[in-house]
DNA sequence: TTCCATCAGT
DNA sequence: ACTGATGGAA
C-alpha cells in the first residue's frame, strides 16, 4: 500500500514538465525514504536523478519499496489535469499494477482521480559517486536559461533543412570557469558568442547572486540541446548549481524547497582538434 | 577601427524590430557623422533610411569611413541576445570581415560579446532630395499604427486561400489631407472603413497632438501592407510625421530620441479608375 | 500551423 | 491587476 500525499500539488506538475523531454520512461522508486526517480534519456547520454523526500509529503505510507515503471508521457497528461493549487494523492495497491493520482481543488468541491497503467521497464540503476568537483557555480536558474537559450540562437539558422537542423543538434557551449567568473561559448553558423558572468554576492536577493567555488580553473564542453533541456526545471527553483570536473559529467543541479531536487548529469565532448571541428 | 557605445541598448533592439520585416540584408555605414543605413525593401518599392548621430552615443570612434554589409535576421538575433536595460558597443577592427557586438548588463556582472561575419552587399546610395510637401501630418505613432491594422483586417477576410492573400498584398489605403484632418480610407471585400482624424492641438501632453501643415489638399493612395511595416517602427517614438506629395513618394518618419531617425518612404499607387480597380 | 502559457508593459 | 505580445509546445 502506496500512498503519498503532496499539498503543494505543482511541485509534481513542475517536475514532470522538467524531464518528460529528455525521459519517456521510467520507473519512479517508492521507499520510507522518498519517492525517487533515476533514468537516462532516450538516447542515452544524458541522466535525470529525482528525489523528493517523504519529509516534504503532508502524508507519506510506503509499506514496502516499491518501483513503479510509468510513461511519463501519460502520466504528464494525467498531471495537467490537475488544477496548480490542488492537492496531489499518488495512490498504489500491493500487487497491483496500476497507479491512482488523484488530484483535490483548494475547495474541496472538485475531486479527480486517474488511473494508469504501470508498465515493466528494465532499468539498471546507477550509483552516483560523490565526487569532489573542478568548479561549483551557483547563479540564477532564470539567467542560465536566458544564456542557453541565447546561444543556442546563434547555431539555429532559422534554416529548416534537415542538414541545419543536424546542426542544431550538434551545436556546443563550452563553460570554463576561472576565479573571476563563468563563460558560456559556442560558434555558430552565423558567428561567435561568448558571455561572462562574473562572481557577484552582493546582490539584494541571495537568490540573485552568482557564487562561484573554485579549486582549480575547468573549461568543458558539452551539447547544448541538453543544456537547454535542462533549463526546462527553472520553475522548480530560482538557482541552479552547475557542478565540474574534468573527465566528469557535468551536475546541474535544481532544489526543490524543502523535498529534494532534480539533477542532471551530462558526459563532456572530447575536445577535438579546431581542425576537426571545421571539417 | 570602429567603437561605438550605446547607453540605451534597447534603441538598437528597436531600430532592428522595426526595419528587418521590410530589409533582409543592408550595409550600415559609419562615418565621423553618425552610424547610418539606406535600404530598399526586398520588393523593391520602399526605402528605409536610418540615421544614428554620433552625438547619440557615449562613445564613438570611427577612424575611417566604413560600410558593413549585415544580414538583418542574424544581427537582430544577436541582438535579441542583449537585455533591454544593456549597453551594447558595435565593435569592428579596420580591415576585419566581422563586426562585434558586445552587451554590457547594467550591474556589469554580464558581459556578452557576439561576433558575426560580414557580407558584400551591393547598393546603390540614393541621394534623397530634402522636398516641399503639400502636407504634413504629426499624430500619435501608436494612433497611426492602430489605423493602419485596423484598416488592414478590413480587407482581410480571415481567409487563407491564394486569392485571398493577394487582396491582402494589394490592399490600398488613401490618405487625404485637408485643414481640417487626415481621413485613411480603404475598400475590402467586407465593406468599407474611413477613418478621420482631426487636428488636434488641445491635448494635456504634446505627444498626443494631432497637428496637419497644409499647403494645398492632397489625396494619395498607397499599399496598406507597406504602411503596416513601418508602423513596426512605432517604438521608437511617441509620434510619426507623415509628409505628402501629389507626385512624390511618401515620408513615414519616426524620430529617435536625441539620435536620429527611421524614415520609410513609399511610392504612391496611381489612382486608377474605380473600374479598373473593380476588374 | 495553431493554441497555450508565460512574460512584459500599461 | 489586466491586457497584449511573444515564444514554446502540440
Amino acid at each position: 500500500m502506496l500512498e503519498l500525499r503532496l499539498v503543494q500539488g505543482s511541485l509534481l506538475k513542475k517536475v514532470m514538465e522538467s524531464i518528460k523531454e529528455l525521459v519517456t520512461d521510467a520507473n519512479f522508486d517508492c521507499s520510507a525514504t522518498g519517492f525517487s526517480l533515476q533514468a537516462m534519456d532516450s538516447s542515452h547520454v544524458a541522466l535525470v536523478s529525482l528525489l523528493l523526500r517523504s519529509e516534504g509529503f503532508e502524508h507519506y505510507r510506503c509499506d514496502r519499496n516499491l518501483s513503479m515503471g510509468m510513461n511519463l508521457n501519460n502520466m504528464s497528461k494525467m498531471l495537467k489535469c490537475a488544477g496548480n493549487d490542488d492537492i496531489i494523492t499518488i495512490k498504489a495497491d500491493d500487487g497491483s499494477d496500476t497507479v491512482t493520482f488523484m488530484f483535490e481543488s483548494p475547495t474541496q468541491d472538485k475531486i479527480a482521480d486517474f488511473e494508469m497503467k504501470l508498465m515493466d521497464i528494465d532499468s539498471e540503476h546507477l550509483g552516483i559517486p560523490e565526487a569532489e568537483y573542478h568548479a561549483i557555480v551557483r547563479m540564477p536558474s532564470s539567467e542560465f536559461a536566458r544564456i542557453c537559450k541565447d546561444l543556442s540562437s546563434i547555431g539555429d539558422t532559422g534554416d529548416q533543412k534537415n542538414e541545419k537542423l543536424l546542426d542544431r543538434l550538434l551545436l556546443a557551449v563550452v563553460i570554463s570557469v576561472t576565479k573571476e567568473g563563468v563563460k558560456f561559448s559556442t560558434r555558430g553558423d552565423i558567428g561567435t558568442a561568448n558571455v561572462v558572468c562574473r562572481q557577484n554576492t552582493t546582490v539584494d536577493k541571495p537568490e540573485e547572486a552568482t557564487i562561484i567555488e573554485m579549486n582549480e580553473p575547468v573549461s568543458l564542453t558539452f551539447a547544448l540541446r541538453y543544456m537547454n533541456s535542462f533549463t526546462k526545471a527553472s520553475p522548480l527553483s530560482s538557482t541552479v548549481t552547475i557542478s565540474l570536473s574534468s573527465e566528469l559529467p557535468v551536475v546541474v543541479e535544481y532544489k526543490i524547497a524543502e523535498m529534494g531536487y532534480v539533477r542532471f548529469y551530462l558526459a563532456p565532448k572530447i575536445e577535438e582538434d579546431e581542425e576537426d571541428n571545421k571539417s
